[in-house]
This record gives structure tokens, C-alpha cells and sequence, in this order.
DNA sequence: AATGGCCGTTGCAGATGTTGCAATGAATGC
DNA sequence: GCATTCATTGCAACATCTGCAACGGCCATT
């Protein structure tokens, strides 16, 4: 570990608390004013610092921008891989990925079943918003307003008996999905497939992306397709945590929880 | 300067533009791997970059709180905000805030649009800096040494036909802008896409932020947006006048704004 | 006005930390 | 099974970093 950029680091965090000048920040890193003084010039032309206009120092706004282009540029699909195929290579069940896009769900990533039965999905097609568990749950932590508007706005096609078959309907099963924090669709869409899923979470706590486990009832009844749910819970908590950059041990709240000082407007 | 702190901080980034693998990283670096190395496990250490389950590096958790804590030490984003939802509500359009630092203007803070059409922008990016209304507000408030100094330093890229072409045209239309007090940007960076600003003062009449509505051509025409203005202005002014300590307004008391935010680290 | 204290800044010589090399280990692909 | 690629380690040479002391600007006090 390199000591230089450890204490040029540690300015970091100490500037975070508030603004300070050359003297405090040569106190608390414990070495000479013009050993920090070089080190707060360095993160100055990063960026990283910024000199306000009575020569203190504070946290520059282009952390913010670093952290916001790397937010977009990271793909859940390409993190979330690895672990759908482990979850596959348990169960041996279709395991599939799905986003929110512009007032639709679509599957992003799938790991087909090993058994000869195979339901029918495809990469990029929309699901059946009304009645998939990941709809369900990426539908459940929209805003209340823009939920109530979507679902108003939706049609409730009854693929079989037990699709949804209106919205109000849809929001009480939301609420219920939102409190549980996992969703299923047993025989929804297709008489004879079940499903469960759960959510995965950004930082900030939102869900950007649900993930779940298909089998048709031939296979494994709905009651043994639920006895997956832990592992499946457990294995969607591992891929929100990647997401989130890791498990950041102090003081970041887990990503499965909701901050608590959650800001106003958030990271897409 | 220091070195290392340089290279290890020319890492980050690297980073933000997506995950890379060691060599990749000392490569870019122009070191050899063993110093990449080095230099990826001091700012692990410290959070900022995240190993992968691929062995990978990419950003990580810590840099995100970094960030956070970053805009919120700008409090004139917190003060600024209701406004902006204020505005938002009265006109449904976009709302931007954006702040210089550092040779660049940053989106700080955004109330999206209530109308389905929508435009991208991000809160963190870089604005398009020849172009971008909030842009010519803030950067016509530079002395006028520093003003020219950086116009000829910037790119002048043609993102439309009615991008701002060169630095002699830039430094006009900054002239203008400092005459009237506002500025508009009328598809000079996306062609359907029109925008009228205002700037926000501190209590010595320098500027020290600039805000911005914005909305595409097939929801109002430029000229209707134009009588937008005086609404803009006056939310601008109020904004000055409560940041430069005066009491806030009367006329934008805000009524359903968000819960008094928590305020990070404020001197008196 | 002059003085003293405070703070940021600079140049420098010595010492410490850093660098790149080469070799090892581990994992993957052919 | 072997070859390849990549991360990792120990080490010696060296470049970089560090702390010192001195300078200069600024402000409040005398």
C-alpha cells in the first residue's frame, strides 16, 4: 500500500465533514503543511478538491460527476450473469433478469432450464407486466403517483383464471409485493408455470431490476418452486450489493434496506 | 505535484468509464502492473474502487458517499431545490440548477418534466459548456481576463447547426448575455430541444449559479417558452435573495416542499 | 504607522517510499 | 498435458517525497 496516496486519500473523508484550511488538514493527517499542501494541489487538479474563495478547501463537485458517469455505465446485466448462472446450476430452473424501461418490463438476461421442459421467453421482449413477479416488484417501488397512473392505464389481458384481472386488483397485489419484498406468479400467464422473484436494489435502495425463478408445474410443484425463495432472495442481495460497489463495512446502510437520508432526486 | 498521488488518482476516471482489469489499468497508466497494482489496492483500501467478482476493478461504494456528501456541502442546492420544484409545477417543464468549478459547469440538481417527452440530461455531467444557457450566464460573469482565456481554450463542437461555431461568436454572445441578465439556448445543442435561464447571485452580485427550463419543440415553441422568462427570472432572484441571507421569499414560500433536509456541515 | 502573529507558499538536501524487473503462482484455454 | 495469460511477490536501484527553515502577504493589535 502506498503511504502518499493513502494520506492523500484521507484527506478525502475529512474534508467530507466540512471545509478546512492547509493548517487542519496538516493537524489531522499528522504531517508537515507543505507535505499537504502538495497532496490537496494534486486532488485540486483532479478535482477532487475544491478552493472556495477564502482559500478553504472542500469536496469538489466532480466527485459527483465521477460517481454519476459511473453509475451509468454500469450494467446490471453484465454483474448479474455470474450469479444467475450459479442459481441455475442449484436449481436447475430458468432463471431470468428484467428491467424497467419506459412503462415496460423486459427480460435483459436469461439462463435456460436444464430440465428438457422449457417455458418460452426471449432476451428483450417485454413480459407480461400484469402478472410476471418481476413486474411485480419493479412495478411496486415506483412512485405512488406514477404507479397509479401506470396501472390505470394498462390492459389486463386474462392469459388464464388466475391472471389479474384489474387495476385495482394489481395495486393491492403491488402493496402486498412492496411490503414482502418478494413476488410470485403462480399460473398467471401459462396454466402451468410458476414463478418466484425478488428484487435487486441500487444504493440508494430502489429497485433497478428483479430477477426469478420459472418452472412449470410438471416439474416441481408451486410449493417446492417456494422453498427457493431464500435462496433466490439470497442471491439477488449478493448482486444488489456488487452493484452498489461492495459491501462499504462502516457507514453505508445495506442495500437492501432503504436510506434513510435518501436525497431528493435520484441516480437513474 | 505528486506522482503517485497523480496516477493513482488518474485511475478513478479511468474507472468511471467502466470496469478494467489490472493490465488494462497499468497500461493506461503507462506503468508497469506491479505499480497499478499498488496504487488499485490503496484506493481499495479506502473504498473507492470495487473488485469485481471477475477480479475486475471498478468504482466503488465509498466514492458514491463521497460524492453524496459533496453536493451536499453546496448549499445552495438545498436552498435552491423548492424553488426548482416550485417552478416545475408552475410550468411542467424541466428544471435545471448548474454551478461553475473548475473550468467546468455541472448539473447539480434537475426536477424532471411532467410532460411524457423528455430530454436526457444528468445531474453530475458537465454541461455542453458553448452551448448550454446556464453555461454562457455563468462563464459571462468571469472577469474578463479569465473569460477569454478560457474561450480559447474550449472546443467548439457543432452538435447541431446552431451550436456556437468559435470563440470569437462565444465571446459575443457572452457579451449579450452579461447585458441582459439572461440567456437561452435555442437548439444549439439539440436541435428540437430549447432553453431560457437565469442567473443566481450571490450577496456581492457575482454569479454564482444559473438555472435553466427546458422543453422540445413538439411541446411549446421557443417563443412561447421565451414568455416563460420573467417567471424564471424572478424564481432566480428569489433564490439570490435567500442565499445572499435575506429572508426567503413570500411569494415562493414553497408550500409542500420536501421535509427541512438535514443540513450537512454549514459555517455560520 | 509599526509590530507581531498567523497562514500559505517555496526551495532544498536528506531519507524514505516508490518503481520496474524478474520470478512465482494460479487459473484458463488449446 | 502444455502453453498462455494474468495477478502477485520480493528486492535493489533510484526517483520521489518529506520535513525543515525561511519568505511574504494579510490582519489585528499596540
Amino acid at each position: 500500500m502506498s503511504q502518499t496516496v493513502d494520506r492523500a486519500l484521507s484527506i478525502l473523508p475529512l474534508l467530507a465533514e466540512g471545509p478546512a484550511d492547509l493548517g487542519q488538514v496538516a493537524d489531522r493527517l499528522g504531517v508537515h503543511k507543505s507535505t499537504a499542501l502538495r497532496l490537496l494541489r494534486t486532488l485540486h487538479e483532479h478535482g477532487l478538491v475544491h478552493r472556495q474563495a477564502d482559500q478553504r478547501y472542500r469536496l469538489g463537485a466532480r466527485l459527483f460527476a465521477l460517481a454519476q458517469e459511473a453509475v451509468e455505465n454500469l450494467d446490471i446485466r453484465e454483474i448479474a450473469h455470474p450469479y444467475l448462472v450459479d442459481l441455475n446450476e442449484k436449481c436447475g430452473h430458468t432463471v431470468h433478469l428484467a428491467v424497467y424501461e419506459e412503462n415496460e418490463v423486459l427480460y435483459i438476461d436469461k439462463v435456460e432450464s436444464r430440465y428438457p421442459v422449457r417455458m418460452y421467453s426471449r432476451i428483450g421482449k417485454p413480459v407480461a407486466i400484469t402478472v410476471a413477479a418481476v413486474a411485480k416488484l419493479i412495478l411496486a417501488d415506483l412512485p405512488e403517483g406514477e404507479r397509479r397512473a401506470l396501472a390505470e392505464k394498462l390492459d389486463y389481458p386474462m392469459y388464464t383464471a388466475r391472471s389479474i384481472p384489474n387495476a385495482a386488483a394489481f395495486l393491492k397485489e403491488l402493496a402486498t409485493v412492496r411490503e414482502q419484498g418478494w413476488a410470485t406468479d403462480l399460473g398467471g400467464h401459462e396454466e402451468s408455470i410458476n414463478c418466484v422473484a425478488a428484487p435487486i436494489r441500487g444504493a440508494d435502495g430502489r429497485v433497478i431490476a428483479a430477477m426469478s425463478v420459472s418452472a412449470p408445474n410438471v416439474v416441481v410443484t408451486a410449493e417446492e418452486l417456494l422453498t427457493l425463495l431464500p435462496l433466490v432472495r439470497r442471491t439477488a442481495d449478493a448482486i444488489s450489493r456488487e452493484y452498489s460497489g461492495g459491501a462499504p463495512a462502516r457507514d453505508t446502510p445495506a442495500p437492501h434496506t432503504r436510506a434513510p437520508h435518501t436525497p431528493a432526486h435520484k441516480a437513474p
